[in-house]
DNA sequence: ATGCAATGTTTACCCTGTCTACATAGGGAC
DNA sequence: GTCCCTATGTAGACAGGGTAAACATTGCAT
């Protein structure tokens, strides 16, 4: 077995092709996951087939029912490494962001945006109609972490008298759902015309989380935006 | 053929079941795109199968193909009836709103994240991933026609005075974005714990967009928060 | 009445999800 | 090292679904 266990998101990994003829696969769940997510971003969700994910990795049809019950096991593991990674991509973003409340807010609203349009297909899996059973993320690392994320920062710009009083879940939700409009609008492709590469999307998150947060902040507080 | 040409979203319109055993449906295209919105609704979108769809609409499994070319051309059916209801329910609630930008404003997107409420399938079938080529409506009451109508609110705001200045696309942006969140969080059941029912829909969206709008607002404009 | 175009039916094909029985490998007990 | 157990991959089968082709029926225009 391969000590790399911490897979990340950004490097899809290279097997060795020494190793190629082997009856064992040596990581097919992972091989699986990443088969997936590489076939919705090519060809599309309709193309997403057990079949053809079977025989991207290199196995037969019927190989994955080792590791995952049924199709929608394998979309749920994606789900949740697509949780975990945005929470992490949030996370980081904030921690490289200034130490003001509203800074941080706007650094996981565009964290949040990023990582939609990074990776489309792990959001769309995330967030679409592909579950009938609520998907259920105890973990410590999933969506409700990402949410609490969001909520702690807006107390903290509460008690710090930089943003309007009032239910902080309420104003955390507002702040969730613009960046998770804006998110899907950029995945579903509706801003396609409007916005082109990464950079562009960028700064429409950051022009458009500030002017969220500007619109929140509290009256009587003086406007340091600093971040630009 | 039936008189009764203007279907509306609202009434399923019962067949008359005198006329069953004709070979001839009578307005099979129609039936097919109400089965195809029911089964979605019911069984949830996996279940979406163009057999069922004809079995429901009491035809053979490939009389559908006489209407539709494939499967896509069907939920690009769905989703144009939605974008068509949606724009119209918008300009309604628009209607009765009082006359101010702002509450035309708050009305409209109250309208968006109620449609999506009360018309889920309609509403994943208009933004999900399920179209490979953009979808196309050109038509004067598809969806651009619901964003044109925040732009020109926005724009009647920012002339009266109301909201802040600054581009009213990106204005715009930040409100479709909003309501887009909120209605996208709304569908995929992950507010389901939070809210339930119409009401609790209804009044969430209203608080949400005020406090969009009071932040959006001229720093210098009294509220005129009249619509509570 | 008659013939054409529209609409529904039958049949057939391949692909997919999933189940069952079988094969192989790798690791621990001895 | 050998033996065996379990994890993992394979082969084959079956039902259901998308879709195309050929056929049947109807309503309408002439």
């Amino acid at each position: 077995m391969a000590t790399r266990s911490k897979r990340t998101l950004k490097e899809p990994a290279k097997e060795t092709p020494v190793e190629k003829a082997r009856y064992h696969h040596g990581d097919l769940r992972q091989a699986l996951v990443d088969a997936a997510v590489a076939l919705i971003s090519e060809e599309g969700f309709n193309a997403l087939t057990l079949r053809e994910v079977a025989r991207r990795a290199g196995v037969t049809h019927a190989a994955p029912y080792r590791h995952f019950a049924d199709k929608e096991a394998l979309l749920e593991a994606v789900a949740l490494e697509g949780f975990r990674t945005m929470s992490r991509e949030m996370r980081e973003r904030m921690a490289t962001a200034a130490q003001g409340p509203l800074d941080q807010l706007c650094a996981a609203g565009v964290a949040y945006v990023l990582f939609a349009v990074r990776h489309p297909p792990h959001f769309r899996v995330m967030f679409g109609p592909h579950f009938n059973h609520r998907l259920q993320i105890d973990e410590p690392e999933g969506e409700a972490n990402a949410f609490e994320l969001l909520v702690r920062c807006i107390g903290s710009g509460q008690a710090a008298g930089l943003l309007r009083d009032g239910d902080p879940r309420a104003l955390t939700l507002t702040a969730w759902s613009l960046v998770h409009g804006l998110a899907s609008l950029f995945v579903d492709r509706q801003l396609e015309e409007a916005v082109q590469g990464l950079e562009a999307a960028e700064a429409l998150a950051q022009v458009q989380t500030h002017l969220l947060i500007t619109g929140l902040a509290h009256p009587g507080a003086g406007g340091n935006s600093d971040s630009r």
